[in-house]
DNA sequence: ATTAGCACTATTCATTAATGAGTGCTAATA
DNA sequence: TATTAGCACTCATTAATGAATAGTGCTAAT
């Protein structure tokens, strides 16, 4: 693996300092140390785990040097060293760009093409518990947005004397479902003749484009079809809503809970709230989906505060069409970044996969 | 409120012993004591807080002889007296069975009754959420099963060439939707046609009768629907399977790791392990499905050990016609169970009421 | 430029002692 | 006879102490 030292030699100002490739190679040495056995490593210890024979001593100067980069901190005086959320943005951009994604990964993520067919909700559960299961942190996963996906096929199927039972099918998949009250008894050919007019008008329309151009179609055929549209504008509108705020799937907050670092008191709390008020998270979930390939966000990156102490990893997902949510791993910004990339990457590619097959363009 | 003291006097076999009712007002207040603070309740303590003038010696005596009748244990020789399980049943036994449910609480629900026209799924999670977010507990509940449920209505679409969505509408409001690969182009008209024979066949058969009848009619009509039937039996028998584990939605896990009963590693491990597995749990809100009002399991009653630290509260709901689930609250054996009984009942309540309201029957 | 050596610092761990909450028992009391 | 006061005893919790340990920073030698 090529390791950038593109612009990091010689930045710290401070005649003295030289950060050069072997500087890095340490670093790099000590994040992989950290990541494995989560505790601050000294000079020792990297003196024997590092490639080529370096002294303590030796290494204790780098480190010395890096840590006034910026790059490691100590915890107290006579502590090993720890790396920064600087030292991981550097490791993670001196990653070669995929790494492979082992065998067994892939094996145990096979159950997500299994349940094609299903409903999209479905498939986003599977993978995310999955992907919760493999990474041993906390996974989401965002539902597709309905105000993007375009129309398929409206129904529109009566259900007692004052119900209809509305469903959308959009193109990415998804079906949503929501009963209507109504004051008259129409009949179901009534009804179908609706649901054609519907189908016609706005097929291969996106919600939000219906939602919009609803309201000239009402004024335009008032004649026929007045009340029963009125119904359906609001349907529209509910459903719209309803879905508007973003759902978003969590799987495997526990595993956190289990995880080390987040074993001080303090910021498990910190998480609960993250997690309780779901915006901060389906926020870097979105932004994920403007930009192909995985996105990472280390510890103070993140502009929520109580995030500041965990690393996010996203990858979105999409039918042929278009991306239609994001997938990610939410866990401490010590996690092992390679596998947990690949990983993530690899799951958005096979939950893509799936749905696209099952898209119905 | 009254208490009940049959079958507790000289219980003991030793001659000595005497529960009577003040030793029983002593326990409860006891319990009500820990529940309140979670710490071993003391006889000085306790001698204040008690309704009643009584000497903190007297006051030992009395617990000693709980202690030994195995409603009180110490963990320590130095330590104040915790309840044992066999306290808490006694204590929830001798509740007035309806605690009045605080007009506070009320409010807070209200929001369930709100989300009425919704998916079933939909209000589900909107009612185990706001119990967990009253209770500070986990809060589980589980989705209408399918099996016991009555079709409604089954809609066949064409989505495209060869894909068909089938939507399966049960009298309690749950749809269900699937899609199905077919080899042959159906035309729409097939389908209409196919759709009204099922729906004139099966409306208002469980899919359990369903499932099993379906083959016949298959025999019998072979020479029209074959191809398609086979279809449907196979989409039936899948539909069924997906929703046969039952699922079941679960609520502010993290709750309980904020509790300070939990805050041991171990049972920390083994409430994940519980939710993990969720069938240990599932098995408890079915039970409650066979019979009315709350029901409360305590710790060491319960058959999963993992629960043994934990109590259960749940109560079903139910539409017009049928029992459909259970909504329940997980936490320590020394909740608050007065309050804890009450909101559950009421949400019940509240949830039955919404969906019956919208139940196709 | 690298390394060995040594002084220095801070954590961790075990030991000890002091404190205090709470019990159990016995004898005095109402 | 039931209740209470008094006292010895137990055990958890806390703080203080000191030894062991891991690690650094600096300096002088290579």
């Amino acid at each position: 693996m090529k390791i950038k030292v593109k612009g990091i030699e010689n930045q710290g100002a401070r005649g003295k300092m030289n950060l050069n490739e072997r500087s890095m190679i340490v670093l790099q040495s000590i994040i992989e140390n950290y990541i494995k056995n989560s505790e601050p490593v000294g000079s020792r210890t990297l003196s024997k785990s590092i490639g080529f024979k370096l002294s303590p001593a030796t290494i204790r100067n780098i480190m010395s040097d890096l840590a006034e980069s910026g790059y490691l901190i100590q915890t107290h005086t006579s502590a090993g060293r720890v790396p920064t959320d600087k030292a991981y943005r550097y490791y993670v951009d001196s990653l070669s760009k995929k790494p492979a994604v082992p065998e067994q990964i892939k094996q145990k993520l096979s159950p997500v093409s299994n349940v094609q067919g299903t409903p999209v909700e479905y498939i986003l559960s599977k993978a995310v518990h999955l992907l919760a299961e493999l990474t041993k942190f906390a996974c989401v996963v965002s539902t597709p947005k309905q105000s993007v996906s375009r129309l398929q096929r409206i129904e529109l199927i009566k259900i007692s004397e004052d119900r209809i039972l509305v469903i959308l099918v959009t193109k990415a998949g998804v079906v949503r479902d929501k009963i209507i009250f109504v004051k008259e008894n129409h009949s179901q050919e009534f009804l179908s003749s609706v649901t054609s007019f519907l189908n016609e008008e706005f097929k291969n329309h996106s919600m939000q484009e219906i939602r919009e151009g609803i309201h000239q179609s009402i004024v335009s055929d008032r004649h026929r079809y007045h009340d029963l549209l009125a119904h359906a504008v609001r349907l529209g509108k509910k459903a719209f809503e309803l879905n508007q705020p973003g759902e978003m799937f969590i799987e495997g907050q526990m595993n956190l809970l289990l995880d080390s670092h987040f074993h001080e008191q303090s910021s498990v709390k910190s998480l609960i709230d993250a997690f309780e008020q779901k915006t901060a998270i389906m926020k870097i979930l979105d932004e994920s989906m403007k930009n192909k390939g995985v996105h990472i966000h280390i510890g103070i990156e993140n502009d929520y505060e109580h995030l500041h102490k965990c690393s996010l990893i996203t990858a979105s997902y999409r039918n042929k069409q278009n991306v239609l949510g994001s997938i990610g791993v939410v866990g401490p910004t010590s996690m092992d970044y390679k596998r947990i990339i690949s990983t993530v990457d690899y799951t958005a590619k096979i939950l893509s996969k799936t749905i696209s097959e099952q898209s119905y363009d």
